[in-house]
DNA sequence: GTCTATACGAAGATAGAC
DNA sequence: GTCTATCTTCGTATAGAC
């Protein structure tokens, strides 16, 4: 159900989504939504905001786990994409509907704070540990959340996934610039630079 | 009556904007709204939409008439740096609301996309002109635009300026290093690196 | 052009039976 | 725990008077 939730919010966002949707999406039974979750569709935002995010951060520290961080900003684009052409454009990152939408459910804005934060911090680390300095590893790594974030937004405002692809070679020459790492270099930034 | 729409767009969301919203912040006429906007809600979201990608256009046009790209990647995160601060995080972009809930409005999506592609194709000439090739100005303005938006969502999730303040940090040196052009170097990402 | 009144539907939430 | 039925509120949109 919570799962359910997440799905539907990612392409409808937090006020698109009915507890109705919810229902049919979850073909879980109707009259229990407020048994399990009393404190209504507020709730339900705030624990389906969370589970995603320490769902996408599980990915992103997987794809940390090989030591190397420009791979890791290409898997994580890469998991976009591959939402973004699976849903023709119609589904974001569900974080960023509770973010929008969170001046009526606080709850769920602060849990989406939270998870850009462990996002953040996830990368933060893995960059400092390649030698980079931890005030830099804080801005460098705040940059990809963010431009990986706001090229979602692009894309599907485009309907092409084409922001994203430029978005993230950019972000890969940079972060393989900052982690004095040169892995092989496939990018379309990198080719133009050369 | 449009640039009230944009106004609440920015707050609450297309979704979460009625039209009694809308008519009670523009203190326009009750029984008009259907008057002007025969299309109702969609074509007001529409032309809101195209309203506020025009003004911010306007602002990045003017920001690059000192014909110093660095300054007016500035200037475009000041100018979000403001919005935030003045509403105390619970303002956006308004084209970011458009594009999530663009499912149910297509024409009010279709207006963000051209928003999104005017303005980074203003950046993308300026730092043509600034000696980059077509290719690589093409994917640094969308990173700078892609990345502040993205910031912007950062920072209302977390109700802090930080998120956006360490992007524009990093973005004000990547375009220097890429436009060849070496201003007065004030960003905290710059100072780290020395 | 602008008004009031209202139709119509949708959504959140509750009550009480089983 | 889960069901059905219902209450209430709210929002879009329309109708028809002025």
């Amino acid at each position: 159900m919570i799962r359910s939730a997440a799905v539907l919010f990612r392409e409808r966002g937090v006020y698109g989504t009915s507890l109705s949707d919810v229902v049919a999406h979850s073909e879980a039974p109707r009259g229990s939504i407020y048994h399990w979750f009393p404190g209504g569709k507020a709730q339900l935002a705030e624990e389906a905001t969370r589970y995603a995010g320490e769902f996408i951060a599980a990915g992103i520290a997987a794809a940390l786990e090989q030591d190397d961080p420009v791979a890791a900003v290409r898997a994580f684009a890469a998991l976009w994409r591959e939402i973004l052409r699976d849903s023709d454009f119609s589904a974001g990152c569900p974080i960023v509907s509770a973010t929008l939408e969170g001046d009526r459910t606080p709850a769920a804005r602060d849990a989406a704070g939270a998870a850009f934060a462990r996002w953040q911090e996830l990368l933060a680390d893995a960059f400092r540990s390649r030698g980079v300095t931890p005030a830099r590893a804080e801005s460098l790594s705040t940059l990809v959340v963010a431009a990986v974030e706001g090229a979602i937004v692009l894309s599907r405002a485009q309907r092409s996934s084409a922001p994203l692809e430029r978005v993230a070679g950019e972000l890969e020459s940079i972060v393989a610039d900052a982690a004095f790492h040169a892995p092989a270099r496939t990018s379309a930034a990198e080719s133009i630079i050369r």
